[in-house]
DNA sequence: TTGAAAGCGTTACCAC
DNA sequence: GTGGTAACGCTTTCAA
């Protein structure tokens, strides 16, 4: 790893001192004079020379560098959070580190730690469980943070509008003349799955429609909502429509009623909330209320570069995209 | 940001010098008599001290973090791939920047130039197309580098047994009877879609078997797949199985079948190459020759730490996975 | 076994 | 407009 030419060289082939070549490369803060500058700039070229960002962020405390840590980054979901975060970040010029929680509040401790210590210049973090327990070193840490796609009261976050999605995915449901409708996911807390089965709940109850709740405790395990579903189909024949809180939900319903004979987009109605990539893949084509990824990583990246005073929550609206698995019979 | 205690404060406390103090942080290079290593560390506790990383890596040129670029980190193939690679790396006490390259090679070199600023440690690179121009600038740099998935002769590389994976899918194939096969996936290069194909291609040719060969040239769409399964279904009656070289070729495949009212597993089998997460949760789920994920990612990390002085390629080998879609009845 | 001090490569203050 | 130079916080040599 030979070590390039520093500031030194440059100011040396330039005939002028390290002061300058600063001024010249950061555009201040001090003016400098045109011919200077060009003939900094000549030996810039000249030598190829690059800035050591170690020594600038030393100087700076400041490393141009984001941390993002997420449940899981091979889940679908993450993934696409990934790249969307990673995509904002990079267009504003900033690195992103990322680590894998596995969906453990110790891992992600130390995760969390491993960002501070390599000092990156603010943390998003996408909970596994509660926020808590680690919003608070990050919050004595002192450094900007924001929440994604799972908030915290008093903490800024940016995630999607997750009992808004339950309605919708309900209500669309319901405009298909469903009447025994199955919620899977449940919770009473504020995360997504909670969320978005309360928002689905509120508008079957309201319209008076049965509801068969099925909890699924690990909604992390797509073999959990395959088991719920199952047991389902064959207890409560009634149950014409599903109503998935998550793509991995989802996935396993859907397995569920084709090994049990369900045409599900016939026979079987079933509306998902994520709308992760693979939802369109799927075969029936995933019914889903999809969520705006790239809205939500340019957000949060915005947020966390921007801070203000008082930490917001901000949710972005999901939107309902009409594939097969509902019934509907979209155009192409 | 509050910056926490230096070395200087912890010195202080302890009553001796910062030499000392790093000397007992490293346990070396120099020894610490016990009594003054014990005041180090509990001033070190009492502090609260936490070593500023950019201080200790500008000083010695190392920063604790490995680069990692993949083509994109939502597709499900590299997000699993990148959990790997995060893991192993978490393991061993470094960091992972992550970046995503949009299958553009301009986009690729764009990545690769901002770790070589932000100063890892070594680079780890899934190629989008062609390695070559993306290696060259490496070598330059004097970086330690590997790529991975797809590799590049004179460059170290870890990937999978391709060819291997590509004969294991069409033997397994054959060994269900069928005749006329097709190939989803096609090329001459050294890229895994063109090695699996060959692979294939030549177990298939070796038992005189007729071979369809789709060559799909866009294989990461997964578009490209569906139009030329639907269209071969169409058109050739004869085949009854088909041989995808990735699991986005297979997704596009299987929607194509189930549109046409082939039912997968029944009369038209399905064999996949990849073996994500996916492929077990699709209905009916894949078989696939799975790619071992956590060697590949383990073996790239330690190939990247421990650096050779001739560049070696390790290939690991796929590992096939009966499920439903080849019509094979998997106990359970 | 310990400590003073010289860097690592930047930035930016202060003087000119 | 320009240039010395003192930091940033650490590691490690060299001398004691």
């Amino acid at each position: 790893m030979a070590t390039g030419p520093t500031i030194r060289d440059v100011a040396a082939r330039a005939g002028t001192s390290t002061a300058v070549v600063s001024y010249v490369l950061n555009d201040g803060p001090r003016p400098v004079a045109p011919a200077t500058r060009a003939r900094v700039l000549d030996a810039v070229a000249d030598l190829g020379y690059r800035r050591n960002n170690l020594a600038r962020a030393l100087r700076a405390n400041r490393t141009g560098t984001i941390g993002l840590v997420v449940p899981d980054l091979a889940k679908p979901f993450f993934a696409e959070l990934v790249r969307a975060v990673e995509d904002a970040a990079f267009t504003r010029g900033f690195r992103l580190l990322v680590g894998s929680a596995h969906f453990d509040a110790g891992r992600e401790g130390e995760q969390l730690q491993a960002l501070l210590d390599a000092r990156v210049d603010a943390i998003l973090l996408a909970p596994s469980q509660d926020p808590a327990p680690a919003v608070t070193p990050l919050r004595r840490a002192g450094i900007p943070h924001v929440l994604v796609h799972r908030t915290h009261p008093g903490t800024a976050g940016v995630a999607g509008d997750d009992t808004d999605a339950g309605r919708q995915a309900a209500a669309h449901l319901l405009g298909h003349g469903h009447h025994h409708i199955a919620l899977l996911g449940a919770g009473t807390g504020d995360d997504p799955v909670s969320l978005r089965a309360r928002g689905a709940d509120a508008v079957l109850t309201e319209h008076d429609r049965p509801v068969s709740r099925l909890a699924c405790p690990f909604p992390n395990l797509r073999d959990d909502a395959y088991l719920a579903t199952r047991a389902l189909l064959a207890s409560q024949p009634q149950v014409t429509a599903i109503c998935a809180t998550t793509d991995e939900h989802a996935l396993g319903a859907l397995r569920a009623a084709t090994e049990a004979g369900r045409r599900t987009g016939d026979d079987l109605a079933l509306v998902s909330i994520d709308g992760t990539a693979l939802a369109a893949y799927l075969t029936p084509a995933l019914t889903a209320v999809t969520t705006p990824f790239d809205a939500i990583g340019t957000d949060a990246i915005d947020t966390i570069l921007n801070p203000t005073s008082t930490p917001t929550i901000r949710r972005h609206p999901l939107t309902l995209t009409t594939r097969r698995s509902c019934g509907c019979r979209p155009t192409g």
